[in-house]
DNA sequence: AACATAAGTTTCCAAAAGGAAACTTTATCC
DNA sequence: GGATAAAGTTTCCTTTTGGAAACTTATGTT
């Protein structure tokens, strides 16, 4: 489509790639700390406030003068909203450099059943990590399907338009209305219904 | 325990309204831990020898005397040959198994900032392969911003409500209205800012 | 430029963790 | 059962962390 490649305008990109063998892992806690309290646009002050920790305790963990306790990182993750593991996730090595995927509005790949309709987005990427679709959900009721919807990976769902009914597996059915989303494990049994006389519209993203 | 029923595991799942945000897990380190050592069938005195720690500090651990630091752990988990994550997961289901969450409009975990305002959603999940939230973009301009956002991982973002300008590093800005979607690598440096007068709405997921 | 303000670092001290050894409990002989 | 050895806990003390405030470095603003 329209956008250029990336390597084009900076074809020097260094990525670097850390080939270092099993070795202990020094994790830099402190770094990655830092990287996350940025990427929310956070003061060290607001991260304090967030956490309870001192602006000073901060400080030193972020530039590794000090190993926090499993205390401190309790409160480091319960503020910030990330999983602990996040915290100790390996410096990742960027695969895809600098790679992006615009869909416009009633842009994406159609692809309809008789119950839903999807339309997937970003499809000029390929090799994602996420598989993000919106859907259009012809069917009424349970019936329409034939059995549980079941694959791999997880699902996040978000209604954007209409009133669904999510039937899980191993729960009750809930309705969902605009802005409702949910969260689940797509090898539970699945499926969706539009309850209102219209067809509802969703987002969905898979990850496997 | 093969057959348990999520509803056994999670027998509270409130879907009405999940009102106390504001739970720090427990997480029983020390009973994780003991029961890690004790399924490898080492004593106080060979953990001690291969982490490193002092017997009398496993104990303490172990009993939740005492909260181990950072290097304490890091000793652990390369001692016994665990990664760290590990010794942070549930003792049992230690993937995602039939489980879900949902998050009513307006009921995420809020994350205010000067320039967005961050909605975290399915926050009782923990360990889950993508994070999803929705966002306020406050931000009118690129300069709203200190630098460029960049982290680990892959995103998506759809557009709720409004219209946005999409910065990234290696292109052209982009505009965004209603139903227009991005997915892109995250550690492209990136940055929103909100065209209109009014405040845009956005979905985004992340994936690392 | 000088000034004011915010972000980040360092200092100092109270509080908590880690280790050696003393102590207590549990298991294993006879 | 009593003696013995091993496993686990507690005590005591040193080292390190965590917090308040002082200090230094950036970032505006006039």
């Amino acid at each position: 489509m329209s956008d250029e490649s990336p390597q084009d305008i900076y074809p020097s990109m260094t990525i670097a790639s850390e080939q270092s063998s099993e070795k202990i892992e020094p994790l830099k806690l402190g770094k990655r700390l830092k990287e996350i309290r940025k990427s929310f646009g956070l003061t060290l002050e607001e991260a304090s406030q967030k956490t309870g920790l001192a602006r000073s305790t901060l400080s030193k963990i972020e530039n590794e003068q000090i190993s926090p306790t499993f205390q401190a990182m309790q409160k480091l993750a319960n503020g910030l909203q990330v999983d602990i593991p996040q915290l100790f996730a390996p410096p990742k090595q960027v695969t895809a450099t600098g790679r992006r995927d615009i869909t416009r509005s009633e842009e994406g790949k159609a692809h309809p059943t008789s119950t839903y309709e999807h339309e997937l987005l970003a499809t000029q990427l390929t090799n994602k990590k996420m598989m993000p679709f919106k859907s259009r959900i012809r069917a009424r009721s349970f019936d329409d399907y034939g059995d549980w919807i079941r694959h791999d990976g997880e699902e996040f769902l978000l209604v954007l338009q209409g009133e669904i009914n999510f039937f899980s597996e191993f729960y009750e059915p809930v309705n969902l209305s605009e802005g409702d989303s949910v969260y689940y494990d797509a090898n539970m049994g699945h499926m969706l219904a539009s309850v209102s006389e219209e067809d509802a519209l969703i987002l969905w993203v898979t990850a496997s």
